[in-house]
DNA sequence: TCGGTCACGTA
DNA sequence: CGTACGTGACCGAG
């Protein structure tokens, strides 16, 4: 039966729909039938275990379903993408990469029988590769199956574990749990939020988006032609504005190019930016830039989209990601890019409230504490952080600020070249832990950020060699390893922040609703919200107590309830 | 049908 | 010659 578990040991779980579970732990393994597993996974879940899954899209998502809000676990796929640099987290890619061989093609599709030639019934192949037949999902064929699942999950984590604990503790006082370990942790929660964030959706007010989608873009067309030409109408107001007055394809560049010659307006591309000048004097082009604004309303957020990512219960989800590229989460449907006036439109039904947070000049603030430079972490000390370092540079706020900002982007030009200079003189450390790591994106080597992610630059070196160290290319990828350090723990931090903030909901009806980036929501119930308020604060502080220990850097949040996502702080 | 480019929203 | 991401329209190659 399952052992005696202390909080925290490890637990393989395996779900096989209708049949039971498979468990593994260290010393040993059963499995348990049960025509509910995941009630079963419930019951367990009491006695304190980590839960050590595959993956939380694939073997969670059923528990996440039915309200289960497991309290800890080990995500193998979101460790493989820590420590390995993973970019795929499926079963075959994270047991190679935890066997140290050759990433096995994706499996997709049927298999043909030549495919499965040769193809015993072992689970580990003779060439150390898991078994085709078991990726695509012979695990959940039988209990022993499971079981065999679990067993192996649990030899991954395992692994993994050993490797997190090897890796340096890049704190200033390290504790004692390694920050790697830690970083795992929370990177696995942040797998798992991401399948709750996908279920549990963001709130929106249909009347609201409504009339606000009526106002810009036009009714909810009942009809294709009625959509047609209410599109129609919304190019004629541009047109009418040019000489001619013909119609003329706005959606193509090159002939929006070409329209704005006649008016003697000649430039190099179209983007808003650059016609923004023009707009106060020609109401032509200002009529080109209402156009352009509706336009993408009613393209990506208009009908079509509340439509399909809206459900019937008024709330809006996408597919999230934990960890793309540096490591930031990722939200599909329009989560991340959500247009600032839509956001009147995300508001929780009556008795409902919003706790909106987020984490002030953090990337700064981050680049202080994984630097190591004592100066720039004095500033940190500071509620605005821009004040002192414009007293160092000697100059204004906004010129610091400027200077602060090209360096993490590798800016090199223009003003902020020159404050570049002054950033050096004042704050030698952080500049050149970031030219370090600019260093290593151009030479195509690999790097980890604070927390232990591995940045795999190597997999460039070969384009690279070819293109030369004073390339494009290389310059290219010298800029990205120099944001991602910053990027990348800023994006850790948050994880963490944002994992010790789920547990603090834990047993109440709060839950986060969304991440972005230095932004957390929580939708909560109106007499919680002080308290929940209250929680989101004292959880940035103990996660700061550990994440950057005896760096004196200081993190800030600003936080409010509030009805809407728009409702100003 | 695909990848590339333009464009633009968020941080 | 500031980074990251997701999305949609259009283009030209296949």
């Amino acid at each position: 039966m399952i052992p005696d578990l202390r909080r925290g040991d490890p637990l393989a779980v395996v779900l096989a729909p209708g049949l039971g579970l498979g468990l593994a732990w260290p010393g040993g393994s059963t499995s348990v039938a049960s025509s509910d597993p995941v009630a079963l996974v419930a019951e367990v879940e009491e006695r304190g275990a980590r839960w050590v899954w595959w993956s939380a899209r694939e073997h969670a998502s059923s528990l996440v379903a039915a309200g289960v809000r497991p309290r800890a676990c080990w995500d193998l796929g979101a460790v493989s993408r820590l420590v390995h640099g993973a970019w795929r987290e499926d079963e075959g890619a994270v047991w190679a990469l935890h066997r140290g061989l050759e990433v096995p093609p994706e499996a997709e599709g049927e298999l043909s029988l030549l495919d499965l030639a040769g193809e015993a019934d072992d689970v580990v192949r003779p060439d150390g590769q898991l078994s085709r037949e078991w990726l695509r999902g012979s695990w959940s064929r039988s209990l022993d199956a499971a079981q065999t699942w679990a067993r192996l999950a649990l030899e991954v984590q395992q692994g993994q574990e050993r490797l997190v604990r090897a890796l340096p503790d890049r704190r200033r006082e390290p504790g004692p749990t390694s920050l790697p370990y830690l970083t795992a942790l929370s990177e696995s929660m942040a797998s798992l939020l991401a399948v709750e964030l996908g279920h549990d959706g963001l709130a929106i007010d249909r009347s609201v988006l409504d009339e606000l989608l009526a106002a810009t873009v036009g009714p909810r067309p009942a009809s294709e032609a009625e959509e047609i030409a209410t599109r129609r109408a919304r190019d004629e107001q541009v047109w009418r504005e040019f000489p001619g007055g013909d119609p003329v394809d706005l959606r193509n560049p090159a002939n929006v190019r070409d329209l704005l010659r006649r008016i003697g307006i000649d430039v190099p591309d179209t983007r808003s930016w650059r016609l923004e000048p023009y707009a106060e004097a020609s109401p032509a082009v200002a009529a080109l830039l209402r156009w352009r604004k509706a336009e993408r309303i009613a393209t990506t957020y208009g009908w079509s989209w509340s439509e399909r990512d809206i459900g019937d219960d008024d709330r809006l989800r996408g597919v999230w990601g934990a960890s793309e590229g540096a490591g930031r989460m990722t939200a599909s449907a329009g989560l991340h890019n959500l247009p600032a006036e839509l956001r009147v439109a995300v508001r929780p039904p009556a008795g409902r409230m919003l706790v909106r947070a987020d984490l002030g000049q953090i990337e700064p603030r981050v680049l202080a504490a994984v630097s190591g430079d004592t100066g720039l972490a004095a500033a940190a000390r500071e509620p605005d952080m821009y004040a002192p370092v414009a007293a160092a540079l000697r100059s204004d706020r906004p010129t610091a600020k400027v200077a602060v900002l090209a360096a993490m982007y590798g800016q090199t030009s223009g003003p902020a070249g020159e404050a570049l200079k002054d950033m050096e003189r004042a704050y030698p450390v952080a500049i050149a832990f970031l030219r370090d790591a600019e260093e290593h994106g151009r030479r195509g080597e690999d790097l980890r950020t604070y927390g232990g992610r591995l940045l795999r630059l190597s997999s460039l070196a070969e384009a690279l060699a070819d293109a030369g160290p004073e390339s494009h290319a290389a310059h290219s990828y010298g800029r990205f390893a120099r944001n991602a350090v910053v990027q990348g723990a800023a994006a850790e931090l948050f994880k963490a922040w944002a994992a010790t903030v789920r547990a603090g909901l834990a047993g109440s009806t709060a839950r986060i609703v969304l991440c972005l980036h230095d932004e957390l929501l929580v939708e909560c119930d109106e007499a919680d919200a002080p308290r929940v308020a209250g929680l989101v604060d004292e959880a940035l502080q103990s996660t700061a107590s550990w994440w950057c220990s005896g760096s004196g850097v200081r993190l800030v949040s600003d936080t409010s309830v509030v009805r809407c996502w728009a409702d100003a702080h």
